[in-house]
DNA sequence: GCTTGCCCTGACGTGCGCGTGAACCTCTAG
DNA sequence: CTAGAGGTTCACGCGCACGTCAGGGCAAGC
């Protein structure tokens, strides 16, 4: 298939495939006139680039998973490399999410702080807006 | 003060405290000789945008509060400005945690089914490394 | 007069994943 | 014959918070 057929198969742009190949993740062969020529294991090695990607992957850690799909045939995680990166990438996710749980507890409480002495810039109405009961950050 | 020894006692650089003028956060009376000359006001303005900034949000972002601070004399979160900005930050803040959470049971579970499948490249020991008892995201 | 340390104003570099033309070629249908 | 849809390479743009030169000036000690 050509680079537009594949673009709309992976749910992407052809610019996104051609930058994928400028980085060696995708290697496409040639018809005469040129024009790229993929196959149904090219789409596979798309659609693994763009899981990694959607997951926080950097383009060019998702290498060793598409380099995994060409050994493997078929396949994607059943290589060393693979539970590696995973490994890793949950890491930072987990460090990511303890970040963004202290930085709620600041703003929360400034929040809070900030409800209970305002004056603003005039007239404050009894009931401030935004100073409403608030929930909880999400899983916990 | 000078623009050096706002920047040591704000625990920033020089280069940040220009950029904040660029960008209209932080305006400095010059001295005959040009150089910039700050205040212990100026301080705690800088010290309101890191603040806000450690916190994730963007430069722009920080104006009110510090736009609250110079009207206010003191104290930075008095204005109503300054409570919708913690409510938009918190709800941004929740919606990234949803994601990384979901993002990290995908992950989790990839990797669940890579250290079942894995063959590997050549052999494969039996306790195959970074296939240990996971552990939980931070705060479920 | 020389060095040293601090300051000044531009203005380009960085990281990253593409978006967005420009200018051109190729095939197909009417 | 001609339009139109799709392909090609090249190369700049973007967002964002600065880092990092480059090429100067100012003040103080020796």
């Amino acid at each position: 298939m050509r680079i537009g057929e594949l673009a709309r198969l992976a749910g992407t742009s052809t610019r996104a495939l051609r930058h994928y190949e400028e980085r060696g993740l995708l290697a496409a062969r040639r018809l005469a006139n040129g024009y790229r020529d993929y196959s149904a294991a090219d789409l596979r090695a798309v659609e693994e680039i763009r899981a990694r990607v959607a997951d926080g992957f950097a383009l060019a850690e998702t290498r060793p998973f598409v380099e995994c799909l060409r050994a493997g045939e078929g396949t994607s995680d059943a290589c060393v490399d693979s539970i590696e990166g995973y490994r890793r990438r949950i890491a930072q996710v987990d460090a990511e999410i303890a970040r963004l749980l202290h930085s709620r507890e600041r703003l929360a409480a400034q929040l809070d702080t900030a409800c209970r002495g305002a004056r603003g810039q005039g007239d404050v109405p009894p009931a401030l807006p935004g100073c409403v009961l608030f929930p909880a950050a999400p899983g916990t």
